[in-house]
Order: structure tokens, then C-alpha cells, then sequence
RNA sequence: UGGGGUAUCGCCAAGCGGUAAGGCAACGGGUUUUGAUCCCGUCAUGCGGAGGUUCGAAUCCUCCUACCCCAGCCA
């Protein structure tokens, strides 16, 4: 193996944890998690992450949890937890056992503050949020310490015993853990553990009117499940103290550790949670999956598939360091390698002008065209494609003026020729416009002996896609395009729905070959010289065709 | 101006004292019945700045500068 091919470097959680496997840390054990809030729908950061987690695992013999971060029943909700599991699967993951959630930790964790308390490690304060805002005190000035820090054990025990009752009111009282108002690090000026929110939770019912802080319940959620390495984002980075602060002080069956990675950002799109919730609930687009979502949802919907987002994840390096923005263009890239290589290709006329062959009897090579289903893969077979007297291209495949030059218009003008794909050479022979001066029709000749041939002196210009309009198939066409016309639609003051791009849906009523009248919900197709299709996951039927835009092919001319 | 982080090509990023990987984008060229794919090539004398140590520094030291995170009873 003297191989000269550039190796992927190692990233630094696959170095941890081989370091962690050899020195036999955790018995060879690698236990990863990936624990969601049911508050939203997963986006492509998720995907990220689940990527890293489940990946991990796999790839180190080990294992990953679903766990749902159930512990603020206020914004969370059974739809969102179908959702995510739904994603998981499809994005091709098995979780370790069952799912798990937080709050089928609670009477542990329950537990556990107990043991804080009668260790002298915890307090109830009655101190209301704004009053413990000041105590807190600023980064540069010290907190003070709240007037009931040193309750005695029993009344600790009692008052919270109270809290858990619901005998008081939301708001009205807190257990907060005894670290130091003094800590240059915010998150140990006695955090909070547990706050009272007398509402029903989507799992656990009325059982609790207390719910856990998620660092409380975090780090303990992992060492109960014996997770061996805790991958979060970067902003974890100065809770980390306190995770480890808890694992340490309290008797839990495991030491877990918390790792941070950098953040996934894709220019051209937002995903906070807050901000997509918002584009559903305003109606700007047309629900969590819909296609210009960054949502996984949407994404499958818009036709990406689980390779795809894979190799997406594994072009964009796993750091430990920064947030990354990355360029749309590299997820783009991923979805286009991997439909060219899987997708079969077909014709679709998106714009129909009507062309008639005036010599239709001197197609010598029948009416029956055949043609590969992929270029590059005789394996995938081949199609017939019926040609008939009437045909349809596309309106921006026809320009009268035929002093255009050859290099900048490869495609039909008025007296020369060009190639219909897989079929013949046709001739523009007269233009039809109607009273308003619009092109309506087009009459062509064909050239006999072109099918599959070149014939000498007959220099078509280019190559058109085409469709025969006694056969074809009319389809609604959703053309798809990024929901922000801004890179950075979050940057600035403003307002990003003011970046949204009013363009991003164009619905078009095209016609498309007979063969794909047989195309079924999510089946991905090349349009040729268009782009990648998928047939609508929730709206295409066989009496109604309807296919999304994945991405548009590569073009490197348009823009010259 | 407290604490925790980070600064290497337009974007992401490797590099851990021995003379700047790779991907995306971009730009040339070749093949092509998709202006696609594919192929071939170009793209940091430079690593936030200024000093210093060293035969040698993106890597070590000093001092600056910029940006991100933490002041939810959100996660």
C-alpha cells in the first residue's frame, strides 16, 4: 500500500476516543447520545449531529441513545417527538433500545437533589426571578449571596417537599444548588435545579408541577445511561463546570464527559428553532416540511436523500473550535452528486410552445425513440420516448434571431438546426405568432437518417430536450428556489423575514414524457438540461403529477 | 473592563518546531446527442498584528487587535 491518495484526516472526537480505547477508559465502551428537544422539527444542524453521534458509535463498535430532553413541557409536544424519530429512521439510524426520556428520570433525579440538599449542597430561594437577576450580580461584578442560602437541611427538606406539592406558586420558589455567587463563571453562581411549572407534561401528565434545569438534568441523564462521551455545541463549552460539578457531587452510576463541537450554519438559510417555528406559524412557507425548509422534513420533501445528507456531513469537517458557516453550495454539491449517479433521467418541458413537424412521414427511423435511462450506465437500461407530428420544447429553447452566435445559443433558431435529444434533427422552418406578436408555434422539419446519426452539412447547434404533445403527460412543476435571497438572512438588526426571497416558489404546469406517469411519491428523476425532480411525497398521484425541484444542474453558463 | 473560547485561501478546514493537506467555490482546457456528468490543470513565499527565541516558527514566548459564548426559574 504505497498509495499516494490523500488520507482524511483524523477529527478530534475520533482521536479522544481512541485514545479513550486504548487506555481502556470506559472498558472499551463507546456509549453516544443524541438528545433533542421535542420543541421543533430537526434541521440539517441535527442532521449534523446525528451523523456525529450515530457515526461515532458505529464506527467505534458502540452505541447511541435516542433521548428526547424532555424537561420543559411548555414548548414541548408528542407531534414534534413522532417527528424526530421519524427523521432518525429516515436518515437511516437504529437508536440503542428503546427511546429514552428525561422524564422517565425524574424520580431519580428527584432523588438526587435530595442528596444535594442533605449534603448542605442545595437550597429552596424564594428570591423571584427579577431579585435573583440582581443577586446574580454582572460578569464583572460578584454576586451576592440570596438571603435564604443557609437554610438548615429540614427546612430545606420541607420547603421543597412543599415545592414538589405544588404549594407554591409558579415562580414563587426555586431549589437552587450552594456553588459560589462569587464564580467568575455565571453558570455556577448557584444555578437553578429545579423551577416550578404547574403545567402537564407530555409524558409524565400531572405527576410533576417541578421540572428539572437542563443542567441538572443533563450530564446525570447521560451517567445514568452510562454515555461515555457527551458531544454537544460550543456554547456548552462554560457549562461544562457544572456538569462535571454535578457528576462529582452526586452518587451516579457513571462518569460521563462533555465534548463540544462547533455549530453547523449554511449561509442563505436560518435554523434557530425560533426562527423556523416562526416562518411555519406566520405562513411563510407552508409547514415544517415544506421544501425550502432546512428542516430534515423539508429536505426530504424537497428530494434530498439520506446519502446525500451523509456525505454532505462528511464533507464539512467536524471542528472543535468554531461555529462554521458553510456555503449552500456544499450541500447543494453533496444532493447533486448523489442524484447524478442514482437518478434516472427523463424529458420535461416546463414552458410548452408547440412545434409541428411538416414532415412527419419522412421520419425514417419511426416514431418510437429510445433512449438510456442514465448516460453513463447502460445497466440502468432504456426507455421509449414517442415522437409525433406535435411536439412541445421549451420556450427559452427557441429565439428567432438567428444572428446569435453559435457559442452564446445552442439551441433552435429560426432557419437552422438542432438536435432534439434522442431523436432527430429538426429544422425551424416558420414562426406562428399570434395577433399580439408571441410565438404560439413553430413548424419544423425533421432530417431523415439523424436518429443516433450525424449526417454531413446538417450542424445542429445544440441539443433540446422535448416532449411529444400527443403523448406526453401534463405535471405540475414546483420550482424551487433558496428561501433567502440574503447570505446571512440572521445578520443585522433587522428583521430576517425581510430577507426572505418572494421567488422561491414558481409553480409551472409543464408536460413530461409518458414513462414518468408511473413515477411514485419520492422517486427522483433528472430532467434533462433542467435539474433534479422528485416526485411530491404528499401530492403526487398517478391522475395528478407533481414534482418538486431538488436543485438545478450545474450551470456554468448562464451567468457569463 | 470577569470567565470561557477562537483567529490558516471567497467558505469549511488539516497542521502540534523542519520549510502551508483536502473539500466547496472560482478560473482555464479536453471529452460529450444533457451549456450536465467525467477528465486534466490553475488557485496562501503566506498562517489576525507587532516584537522575540531558534540553524529553522502557522506551530514556542511577550505584547496588542478582532470576533464568539455566559448575566432564562430555555436547551
Amino acid at each position: 500500500m504505497s498509495d499516494t491518495a490523500p488520507t482524511k484526516s483524523k477529527h478530534f472526537l475520533e482521536t479522544i476516543i481512541e485514545e479513550d480505547l486504548a487506555s481502556n477508559k470506559h472498558e472499551g465502551r463507546v456509549v453516544t447520545r443524541f438528545p433533542p428537544e421535542p420543541n421543533g422539527y430537526l434541521h440539517v444542524g441535527h442532521a449534523r449531529s446525528i451523523w456525529v453521534n450515530f457515526g461515532l458509535a458505529q464506527q467505534y463498535g458502540g452505541v447511541c441513545n435516542l433521548r428526547f430532553d424532555d424537561t420543559n413541557p411548555e414548548k414541548e409536544s408528542q407531534e414534534f417527538i413522532d417527528a424526530i424519530q421519524e427523521d432518525v429512521r429516515w436518515l437511516g439510524y437504529e437508536w440503542n433500545g428503546d427511546a429514552r426520556y428525561a422524564s422517565s428520570y425524574f424520580d431519580k433525579l428527584y432523588e438526587w437533589a435530595l442528596h444535594l440538599i442533605r449534603e448542605g449542597k442545595a437550597y429552596v430561594c424564594e428570591l423571584s426571578a427579577e431579585q435573583a437577576s440582581e443577586y446574580r450580580g454582572w460578569a464583572t461584578k460578584p454576586g451576592k449571596d440570596s438571603p435564604y442560602r443557609e437554610r438548615s437541611v429540614e427546612e430545606n427538606l420541607e420547603l421543597f417537599e412543599k415545592m414538589r406539592a405544588g404549594g407554591f406558586d409558579e415562580g414563587a420558589a426555586s431549589l437552587r444548588a450552594k456553588i459560589d455567587m462569587a464564580s467568575p463563571n455565571m453558570n455556577l453562581r448557584d444555578p437553578i435545579l429545579y423551577r416550578i411549572r404547574k403545567v402537564e407534561h407530555h409524558q409524565t401528565g400531572d405527576k410533576w408541577c417541578i421540572y428539572p434545569s437542563y443542567d441538572f438534568a443533563h450530564g446525570q441523564e447521560d451517567a445514568i445511561e452510562g454515555v461515555t462521551h457527551s458531544i454537544c455545541t460550543l456554547e456548552f463549552q462554560s457549562h461544562r463546570a457544572l456538569y462535571d460539578w454535578f457528576v462529582e457531587n452526586l452518587p451516579v452510576p457513571a462518569r460521563p464527559t462533555q465534548y463540544e463541537m462547533g455549530r453547523l450554519n449554511l449561509n442563505y438559510t436560518v435554523t434557530s428553532k425560533r426562527k423556523l417555528k416562526q416562518l411555519v406559524d406566520e405562513n411563510h412557507v407552508a409547514g415544517w416540511d415544506d421544501p425550502r425548509m432546512p428542516t430534515i422534513s423539508g429536505m426530504r420533501r424537497r428530494g434530498f436523500t439520506p446519502n446525500s445528507l451523509k456525505s454532505f456531513c462528511e464533507m464539512i469537517p467536524v471542528s472543535a473550535k468554531n461555529n462554521s458557516d458553510v456555503d449552500v453550495a456544499q450541500l447543494e454539491k453533496a444532493i447533486r452528486d448523489d442524484l447524478n449517479e442514482q437518478a434516472p433521467r427523463a424529458m420535461c418541458v416546463m414552458n410548452p410552445l408547440k412545434v409541428t413537424v411538416i414532415n412527419i412521414d419522412e421520419a425514417d427511423s419511426g416514431l418510437e425513440m429510445k433512449a438510456a435511462n442514465h448516460p453513463n450506465k447502460p445497466e440502468l437500461g432504456e426507455r421509449v420516448i414517442p415522437f409525433s407530428e406535435t411536439l412541445y420544447i421549451d420556450k427559452a429553447d427557441f429565439n428567432e434571431d438567428n444572428t446569435l452566435s453559435r457559442k452564446k445559443f445552442k439551441r433552435l433558431v429560426s432557419g437552422e438546426y438542432v438536435r432534439l435529444r434522442s431523436a432527430y434533427i429538426i429544422k425551424s422552418e416558420e414562426v406562428i405568432k399570434d395577433d399580439a406578436g408571441e410565438i404560439i408555434e413553430l413548424k419544423v422539419s425533421l432530417v431523415p437518417g439523424t436518429v443516433g446519426e450525424n449526417v454531413e452539412g446538417v450542424k445542429p447547434r445544440g441539443v433540446i430536450h422535448w416532449v411529444s404533445a400527443e403523448n406526453g403527460v401534463k405535471a405540475t412543476i414546483r420550482d424551487y428556489d433558496r428561501l433567502f435571497s440574503d447570505p446571512n438572512p440572521d445578520a443585522g438588526e433587522g428583521d430576517f423575514l425581510a430577507h426572505i426571497n418572494p421567488n422561491s416558489l414558481k409553480e409551472y404546469e409543464g408536460v413530461v414524457e409518458p414513462a414518468l406517469a408511473a413515477a411514485k411519491p419520492e422517486d427522483s428523476f433528472q430532467f434533462e438540461r433542467e435539474g433534479y425532480f422528485v416526485a411530491d411525497r404528499f401530492d403526487h398521484a398517478a391522475d395528478k403529477l407533481v414534482f418538486n425541484k431538488t436543485i438545478g444542474l450545474r450551470d456554468v453558463w448562464s451567468g457569463k
